[in-house]
DNA sequence: CCAAAGGTCGTGAACGTTCACGGAGAATTC
DNA sequence: GAATTCTCCGTGAACGTTCACGACCTTTGG
């Protein structure tokens, strides 16, 4: 900048003045400027900016559990979002699920002077020890339980398997089996827990339950047992996933029991191959960039106004009803 | 750090060698300053640090078409890599496929003085002008094309398709059709480019070809109209990716033709679904993690020897042989 | 007992900005 | 014609570090 300013005759105040496109200069020095910047090919340092000027236009997001859809999916939508805004972001993905790696996350981006964090946390940990942490960090849960009260934005996972389980009700299914995820995952118990709610309130009883890791393999593994295990114990299947939901279609398939028209399948996410399976699968989704939009957005909000008082905000996810469900046979 | 002096009574420069933990300090005042700074929960300013000693642990990485597999997969996993090395990572995503967003991107990255650049531009474009750009700023590319001499990590993706198209051919296919992706795609084109020379060096004609955007939808359109268009015409069908094999498989079941019995499948990426699929697919996988690796390796090793000329890394892809292939019918 | 060496700590300057001022000249007002 | 306002620009300080250097005290060697 100094550089500039000796270039060009004038001060770096006055250079400074420019790059921020602040008035109080004359239209023939601006260009004159600007001229001189771009064949210089000056690019002010954002880093000394926000050292004195206190502010930062980045914003930190931490993950766990990339490599899984919905993680990844959150990903890439809120650094669609931030950049939107015209703001950087800065990731810092966790390696293993304890609460020292998370405050190591938080330490390194707040150590970076980000403006706030994103924190998707879909497992279940303690995070008391997080309160002091973010003590005055402008912060946002994104679909994560925090022990104290944070802004945050959720997908009403919960909602959204009630939706499936209710679909399956409404088309005579009575022995509904259940293929879950481990339930430290918070998605995982949400779910199964929607799953259980809408049974009982239709008074019936769950079918057989079984877990899988989330995977292809593992739904078809847990599935192919359960099958030998207890077969005929029931006509629909709903899974956490639809990864394993696929998994499971093939187990059942590999049994020679038709799909949907002895077992109906449902999953959960909608990923984009979910149509084209056979049978097109029925599953819920969840509108992942509404997600990041909403959550860059209460950042935002909180930082204009930092005191507030946390808010939740909620997504409604639907269901998408295909050819992987049917009536129960008789 | 200023506070962390006057609390313990040393001098700034005494804390500075503390927390980088320098030699030259007593190790009684050492642990005191450790407990003092826990305490206060000090954190170093990595901005202020940057901006004093010219140097910086952060990697900037564009990429371009977050939402498909392979992207998304090599977004992930330069995170990861880029974690072990104790840095961290800003992304910088480019909404559209013009020059001027790369350069927006790269100058973004630059005014927060990253380290230097991984950059993944899977799309065909012309990148002369970006050769000032990068002028003494460290730059990998990571599976893409650039007009000048840049360091690159590439995966093998002709290769890949010729072990697929070799496979068939050694199955004694003789008319295969290839679904190949929009050839804007650097990707798209060298595996198209795999297939034809494969098919050459065995003195075969190609098939059919059809293309598609990479989508399980796409493929589905794009083969059901070449069943109905040209029945009969091919045995098999090379795909450019998983998801648009899965579409084509579910428009040549659609036609009852049993797969593989009459026509063989192959895709390419190994989704974690495709053995999974039925029949599970046979097709190429690359090795992302590895992909990762090597890049941030690259990286590193152009911030230690500045000067050395560009090299070449390249991964080769390997054949993952399922039920979706079989030897031809008579 | 003195000089050299080693261990421990402090001082001033710099990095590239922004912020709160203040000042000179031109234009306007009464 | 003097006082006021407005336009444009510059100065000093600060942000939180690191770096190069130097100073003091203790130990070691002859």
């Amino acid at each position: 900048m100094t550089d500039i300013a000796a270039l060009s005759g004038v001060s770096y105040q006055t250079v400074s003045r420019v790059v921020n496109g602040m008035p109080d200069v004359a239209d023939t020095t601006r260009e004159r400027l600007l001229k001189i910047m771009s064949e210089v090919g000056y690019r002010p340092n954002v880093t000394a900016r926000q050292l004195v000027s206190q502010r930062s236009s980045v914003v930190g997001v931490v993950t766990f559990g990339t490599g899984l859809y919905g993680p990844t999916q959150i990903m890439v939508n809120l650094e669609q979002s931030v950049k939107e805004l015209g703001w950087s972001v800065m990731f810092c993905g966790i390696a293993e699920e304890s609460v020292n790696e998370i405050r190591r996350a938080v330490n390194e981006l707040c150590s970076h002077q980000v403006a706030g964090v994103l924190i998707h946390l879909p497992i279940q940990i303690d995070l008391q020890h997080l309160k002091d942490i973010s003590r005055n960090l402008p912060l946002v849960a994104i679909d994560s339980d925090f022990s104290f009260k944070a802004h945050s934005v959720f997908v009403n996972q919960e909602q959204g398997s009630r939706l499936v389980t209710r679909h399956l009700i409404a088309l005579r299914h009575v022995r509904i089996a259940y293929l879950r995820a481990p339930l430290i995952w918070r998605a995982a118990r949400l779910r199964f827990r929607g799953f259980l709610k809408e049974l009982e309130s239709a008074r019936l009883k769950p079918g057989p339950i079984i877990e899988a890791d989330w995977s292809a393999r593992g739904g078809f593994e847990a599935t192919k047992e359960l099958i030998s295990a207890k077969p005929g114990e029931f006509t629909a299947l709903v899974s956490a996933n639809d990864q394993m939901a696929l998994g499971a279609i093939r187990a059942i398939e590999e049994a020679e029991i038709p799909i949907p028209a002895r077992i109906s399948v449902a999953g959960f996410d909608d990923i984009p191959e979910a149509a084209y399976l056979r049978p097109p699968l029925t599953t819920v989704r969840q509108d992942f960039a509404s997600l990041g939009k909403l959550s860059v957005q209460c950042l935002l909000d909180q930082l204009d106004n930092p005191g507030r008082a946390p808010r939740n905000r909620t997504i409604r996810p639907t269901l998408i009803e295909r050819a992987s469900t049917t009536f129960a046979p008789k």
